[in-house]
Order: structure tokens, then sequence, then C-alpha cells
DNA sequence: TGTACATCAGTGAACGCGCGTTCACTGATGTAC
DNA sequence: TGTACATCAGTGAACGCGCGTTCACTGATGTAC
């Protein structure tokens, strides 16, 4: 979860070379890139203009009309992108962790919530649900929000299988329990995203929640 | 939590007629119901504009300002009222469930998951974060937005206190789990807010993780 | 009781700005002959 | 190898719109005399 990729030369000022004939899509990475670094920046949807993020990448707003239809389609895909490193992260976090389906949980629910807390961002506006505006208005369809974010909550069901197969978790249901837990995760993790000043209690407060909500047997 | 006091008057179309001379004070209430009518109406906070609020009331834009500085004014003032209005909820909830502490957790958290249902465009402002721009852009100071929620926290640290003392609960430390058991409660309430299409489990969810988070004896 | 007047509760026109979107265009570059 | 040309990757100017904000104003109404 490096930023190398992402932020890249979209966030350099004006000195945009114009790409070589036949790379003209190079330009759509650039404009995801430019929103996500604005998104960033600013901390703010609204700040996210088709104008804003042609100046961000260095080129002229009708230049984004070859690209993406209108400004939803652009969060839409920046959200997707962001889904997938996400999910990424969490596969990736579930490997380093080991054979334990037990540490394997409780290292991807703090991989989970490290996102959040150093993207807060982002994740507000992955789940915040403003980007997306009234179906038909624009160019968004319902598959397009129904799929994402389905993978990371399967990451968490098969663990959470794993961990009831060991004998760690009481759960006869690891398909819902999945969902009661990311729900508790989300609540944490959307509310470090919305309020710095809110009153919190110990660091500690995560596993508390993921111990009893996952049903761990010594909870 | 009628919605008799809140809509009110505002929403009609241009019939408003002049305040009485010494009871101008009264537009400030109509802008703010205007304001909230407009955010349950679109769902879509950016849709609150100083303008937008001043055709909606059927006043003048100019109009606002003796009232309000700027537009995060308002959206303070709407959030404000809402908080009020959710914790007097709260509060009578509790009141009317009886003695016993358990069955008046179940019921306060319910109430709370119940109001975020009924009014998901005003909860998801409500904790949203959008709506408070950059400190220093704007009129808002840090202890507006401290303040918020602190009350409806109270109620449930307060209930869980009594859990513990009947026995009920084996929570050592109510407030910080309080804390725990609202973030539980907030991912449950945000995320049904934020999208109708996620793969809801059963209603029995709430319960579930109450149970679990509350430290019941029988979890 | 009548009347002058200060105040209150707003209005209406105007401004400059950034926005989304359209249109005709330009200049570099790969390709067919 | 040279050259004409189609295509690609964008540009620049212009439009109408809604926004926040300013300014001087208006007309009703309560009040002092």
């Amino acid at each position: 979860m490096t930023e190398t990729s992402a932020a890249g030369p979209a966030a350099q000022k004006q000195a945009r070379v114009r790409n070589r004939r036949g790379e003209g899509g190079r330009l759509r990475e650039d404009i995801v890139s430019a929103a996500a670094a604005l998104l960033d920046e600013t901390g703010d949807e609204r700040a996210i203009t088709l104008r804003s993020v042609a100046r961000k990448v260095g080129i002229a707003a009708p230049s984004i009309y070859p690209h993406f239809p209108d400004q939803p389609a652009i969060m839409l895909a920046v959200v997707q992108r962001e889904f997938v490193t996400l999910e990424a992260h969490l596969h990736a976090t579930a490997q380093k962790a080991g054979d334990d389906p037990r540490d394997r949980l409780y290292a991807v629910c703090h991989a989970y919530l490290g996102y959040a807390q150093s993207h807060p961002e982002r994740y507000r506006t992955m789940f915040g649900g403003l980007w997306m505006p009234t179906l038909g208005d624009n160019s968004l369809t319902e598959k397009d929000l129904v799929d994402l974010g389905t993978t990371a909550l399967q990451v968490l069901a098969d663990i959470l299988t794993d961990c009831a197969a060991a004998g760690q978790s009481s759960t006869t249901d690891p398909q819902q329990d999945a969902v009661t837990l990311w729900l508790s995760m989300h609540g944490l993790a959307h509310q470090r995203a919305a309020s710095r000043l809110f009153p919190w209690p110990a660091d500690s407060i995560a596993d508390a929640i993921i111990t009893r909500v996952a049903r761990f047997k010594d909870a």
C-alpha cells in the first residue's frame, strides 16, 4: 500500500507531455490519480470537479470527455480502484499472517482499520455514499455499486470459517457473523475517519470488539 | 419523534408572510427547518446552498445574513437541532422502557437505530463529517463540534452502569464499553443510511451485537 | 386621539466566480503508397 | 526512400447557469409626543 503508483507525475504543475499516438488511454489513469490526490489534499469530495481534476492533471477541461462521461463516473473509478487496493492489502496481510486463523482474523481487521486511518478521506468517500447521486441522473448503474466491497467482506467470511473449523470461534453462521464483524469495524473506522475530536478510548477497543463479535471462545 | 414542528409551514411555496415587528427571529427557525427539509428531499448536503434554502423558505437570499454568517453555520444549526431531537427521543425511550436496565439498553439501542433508519439523510449528515469544512474557513468553532453527541453517549453509559450494578453485564468500565457499543451501533446505522444495496442479514443482527458488546452474561 | 418618525423585516438588482458542456480547431505522428 | 494523408490527442474560446455576497432600497409598524 505505497503511494508510488497512485500519485505519480499527475501531481505536477504543467509540464505534462502529450501521450504518444495509440497511448491516449493513459490519460484515464492520470485523471483517476489526480482525483484521488485531490481527495487526499482537500478532504472534500465537493472539491473534485471536472475542471479541478483537469487542472490537477494539467490538461484542458474538455479533454476529460473522451475518458469519462461525467463527474460521478470519475468518482466511481476512484472508488473502484481504491477498493481493489484495499482488498489486495487485506489479502496480502492474510497471507503474511501465517496459519493460525485467529491470528489472521486479527491481522486482517487491523489492516482494515489501518487503511481507514491512513486514508481517512478516501475511506469516508468510499463508504460515505455522497458521491453516488440518484441513479439515473448519471452514468452509474446499480451493479457498479453492489459489487463494491464484496471481496473484502468475503475475506473476513473465509477466515471466520477457518476459525470455526479450527474450533476457535463458536460461530454457526460465518457469513452472517462476518457481516456483523465488518459492520462493527466499519463503525470504528468511519468515526475515526470522520472526527478527530471524538473522545477516543484505548487502542485496545478494536480487539475488544473483534474478540466478542467473532465469538472467540475466551471472549 | 413526529415531524410536526420540524417541517412546518416553511415547506410552502411562496405564501410566506413577513414576521411581525420584534419577531424577526422566527425566520431563523424557518431557515433551519427548510434546510432540514431540503436534506430529506434531496439526500445530498450539496443541495443545501444559501440560495436554495432561501427559495425553500420563500425569502430573498440576502435575508439569510442577519441570522447566519455563512452556509456552514446553517448546517451546524441543523445538526445541533437534530442531535437535540435524537437525544430527547433516546431519553423518552429509556423512560418508557421500565425498570430493567437490560431492557432499557435494548430499547435505547433500537431507538437509536430506528432514528437512523427513518432519517437516513440526516443521520449521514450528522456523522458524515462533510458539512464541517476546515475550521477557520468559516464561523464554526471546535467546541461546537466536540459537544455534539456527548449526551447521547452518556445515556448509553448510564444504562450500562445500571446493567453492571444489577449484575446483568460483566463490564468493568461502562464508560469505555458505552463508546464501544456506540461505535458498533454506528457502523450498523451508518451503513444502513448510506447504502440500501448492502447484503443485509437478519434484523436480529442488532441484538447480536448489543448482547456481545455490552458483555451480557448469557452472551 | 392624531401624527411624525425611527426601526424592523425584509427586497431586488447587480457583481464576479467557477462550474459543466459545446464547438470548431490544431499540430504531431504513424501509415499507405 | 520519400511524401501525402488520415487519425490521434488533445486545445481554446465561448455559452449559460447557479452560486455567495454587496449595496442601496422599501414599506409596514410600533412608539414618542
